[in-house]
DNA sequence: TTCATGCTTCGATGATAACCGAAGCATTGG
DNA sequence: CCAATGCTTCGGTTATCATCGAAGCATGAA
């Protein structure tokens, strides 16, 4: 049955993940659903076998993707239904509080600092977002041309979209991904305001005392 | 979490057994699932709590009901990816002609006749599809004003939509739902072309040997 | 070749939850 | 009032399955 394959939290995680059509190493989903290899390629097997998910062998690496958008659209009708009942889920797993507020998330900002970043945006209309599409505004484009010396042309890209909506983990809410999302980390990086936790494996970010401001300056006032 | 209350076996028998929109007793979905009322009743109050089901009590017994077309609808969606997997629901016995033939899902018209109608509908471009969406052109509403005195604005709902294509267990292709569906649904049933099966849990239609030819005349050209 | 990485399989453990018997309420009928 | 029906709650048993440690296999790098 399908939906017993969903109900297990690991699963639901690992799936969750996934929501956004990128395509993730059995690794990557074990950390996001905070369980071993072991247990996440046993869980990754019965996906598969349900016809959840979809492998693709690259190297040493297997990842694994959404089988299509029907499969995304049943998942958020289950989410629906569970948002409904007041049964949003408070996560299992590591309860980090620095995980939650702001941590890489492949390579863009995620956590609450994620979320309150393009909640910020929109409501700034530099961005427009319609379900899972989100698109740059001229405002948007001049927006961080002056404020952090990001160009249209550094965003291009044969492949990747620059702006797409990403599931936040512990949020259960949109953060930005792309190649803006990319940029923007990057820059935060560059200019000093958030390093990257130094402890080997961990998707910790931690801001600066200034850094925190200024990002705040740009981004606070969305709330 | 939603999907877990689905994902048991005893659960997503009762399911599947409201899922025409008939409101059970408990000992009616203890018998549906092969259970005992103890267990059955755990099961509904978790139901319940997960507000997959509503609760309607009545002297001495308790009436048990899916809580709106978004639970059926999503439960369709699941059986949707069940089918696609192989993993076909054993319990729905596909051995009755009769019920392949015509029957009601959830309040709208399901099995051989319920596909073939909608077929004839996209082929008399009475309704455009597009992977899971459908809409009603004019045309559309035109014949449906002209040959069954369905008018638009009966058809209004706040959240449900017109139309929607639902994936069907016994043919494995779309047939109709949406406020469309139901209305069509109902529509046969007052001008007596067809009857629910009077069995008491049978979901089978009967139509009548005129109704048949009627039905035909407007949505028998498909194939 | 040898080593490291990424992932899987095996085996054992532990926790969760489905299940039923028995007893307890509540409602209806006599 | 008592008895019957419909359903729930309680307690204890059982079985399933998620989980992890350890070992195995495959790929890529040195």
């Amino acid at each position: 049955m399908v939906a017993s394959l969903v109900g297990d939290p690991a699963r639901a995680n690992m799936l969750t993940a996934l929501m956004d059509g990128r395509a993730l190493t059995a690794s990557e989903l074990a950390q996001e659903a905070g369980i071993t290899p072991q247990t996440a390629s046993s869980h990754l097997a019965k996906l598969d076998a349900g016809g959840l998910v979809e492998l693709e062998k690259q190297g040493r690496h297997r990842y694994y993707r959404l089988t299509d958008p029907d499969v995304a659209g049943v998942l958020e009708g289950l989410a629906g239904l569970a948002a409904r009942a007041g049964h949003m889920r408070v996560r299992t797993g590591p309860k980090d509080p620095a995980l939650r507020r702001a941590r890489v998330c492949y390579d863009h900002l995620a956590g609450d600092l994620g979320v309150q970043m393009l909640e910020s945006m929109k409501t700034q209309r530099l961005v427009r977002q319609k379900k899972q599409e989100i698109e740059l505004t001229a405002e948007g484009e001049r927006f961080l041309e002056r404020n952090l010396q990001i160009s249209p042309d550094m965003l291009a890209h044969p492949r990747r979209p620059v702006c797409k909506a990403c599931l936040d983990w512990s949020e259960r809410r949109h953060h930005l991904a792309g190649t803006l999302g990319a940029a923007l980390m990057t820059r935060f990086a560059d200019l000093k305001w958030a390093a990257r936790d130094p402890a080997p494996g961990s998707r910790v970010v931690n801001f600066s005392r200034t850094g925190e401001k200024r990002f705040a300056a740009l981004f606070g006032g969305g709330e």
